[in-house]
DNA sequence: AAGTCGGGGCT
DNA sequence: AGCCCAGACTT
């Protein structure tokens, strides 16, 4: 199955040995639970535990249980999830813990829980090893690239999909069978600290003996996967500002991506006629960020009198078409009460030091 | 199989 | 600017 690795036995030992002494004391491995296990695996979808971290705590501060958090409201649910991202995670992790709280006792096999909303072969495969250890192995981002460099495989994937199922036979085998949850958890630990991207790491590496592009390869060159470009989109967007209220649009309930969300007015969506010679607009700043294979830059725009009128007036006409977003006059000393996306907050947080 | 999700850390 | 991150879902 695995001709690179002789001795199987060894490779499982000297990895969970190092597991067991060198792990980070993260909160969900140091008081775990089902439910607490569930949330961080919702949480660590293609965000870092770095990032997650902060959030984790004060989730559990406010939903400490598969009950709590079905009970509650999913504008609050989205609250505690604000900044985070994907925020379909929010809503499946919801709608979860509504399904398991109306079940005689939660799903025992990766095929009753991928069932559940949210929840595929990589989140069913950690959630019952690590809370019931059940012998299913996870193939993420980290497992692939560590099992790309222990067989020296350089073939070409087409896509991130493709190297996890080629990988996904020799994670089967690795698994240690007695503690699937720990042997999972210590590869992907294993990626994250020591098997890194530019591969720094390896003297340090406790399977490092195991390792074949160390020992004839180019580590840091592996895995090899074409990843999709990103491509550029450009908005703008006003700011307009009137007695400490600052005008927002909501995105509809049925919308596809941030459903619920507050935005700044987005020129396009409300059709905003912009004269750049327009004394009344002023470019206010240029902000970047991305999101999975976008990179977005967006111009702010202040925009003042006479023209803020005219535009307040036109935003407010949308209001009456139904599929478009709804505008809305926010206190700026309570956009904590509404639901902003990460960025949108930090804007507004810094529009308020100007105001 | 490819595109989307409008996030963010790191080099 | 590019790559990656404890991916899942839709088309």
């Amino acid at each position: 199955m695995f001709p690179l690795i002789k001795n199987i036995p060894k490779f499982r030992t000297a990895l969970l040995s190092w597991y067991d002494a060198e792990q980070r004391p993260l909160p969900w491995r140091t008081t775990p639970s089902l439910y607490r296990t569930v949330v961080s695996e919702f949480m660590l979808q293609q965000t870092q535990v770095k990032t997650a971290l902060p959030y984790f705590d004060q989730w559990m501060h406010q939903f400490p249980d598969f009950d709590t958090l079905a009970k509650a409201d999913i504008e609050l649910v989205l609250k505690y999830w604000e900044g985070l991202g994907y925020y379909n995670r929010a809503r499946n992790l919801h709608k979860l813990a509504k399904a398991i709280i109306q079940l005689d006792e939660p799903p025992k096999t990766p095929e009753q829980w991928k069932l559940l909303p949210g929840i595929g072969d990589y989140t069913s495969a950690a959630i019952t090893s690590i809370a019931q250890n059940y012998p299913a192995a996870v193939v993420d981002g980290n497992v692939v690239r560590v099992l790309a460099r222990i067989s020296n495989e350089n073939k070409c994937f087409s896509s991130n999909g493709q190297a996890v199922e080629f990988f996904r036979a020799t994670a089967e085998s690795l698994l240690d069978p007695i503690r699937p949850g720990d042997a999972n958890q210590a590869i992907m630990e294993l990626g994250a600290t020591v098997c890194v991207k530019a591969a720094t790491n390896c003297p340090t590496c406790p399977v490092q003996s195991f390792c074949s592009s160390y020992k004839s390869g180019d580590p840091k060159s592996l895995p090899n996967i074409v990843r999709p470009k990103r491509t550029k989109v450009f908005i703008d967007r006003a700011i307009i500002i009137k007695e400490n209220s600052i005008l927002l649009h909501k995105i509809p309930s049925n919308a596809k991506r941030l459903s619920d969300h507050f935005e700044l007015p987005n020129f396009e969506a409300f059709n905003i006629n912009l004269d750049a010679q327009n004394e009344s607009v002023r470019k206010h700043s240029i902000k970047r960020r991305s999101i999975s294979n976008q990179s977005i830059v967006e111009t702010l725009y202040k925009i003042n009198s006479p023209l803020a009128e005219t535009v307040t007036q036109t935003v407010t006409q949308t209001v009456e078409e139904p599929t478009q977003q709804e505008a809305y006059w926010v206190d700026l000393k309570s956009i904590n009460s509404i639901l902003l996306s990460g960025p949108h907050k930090r804007w507004i947080e810094e529009l308020k030091e100007e105001v």
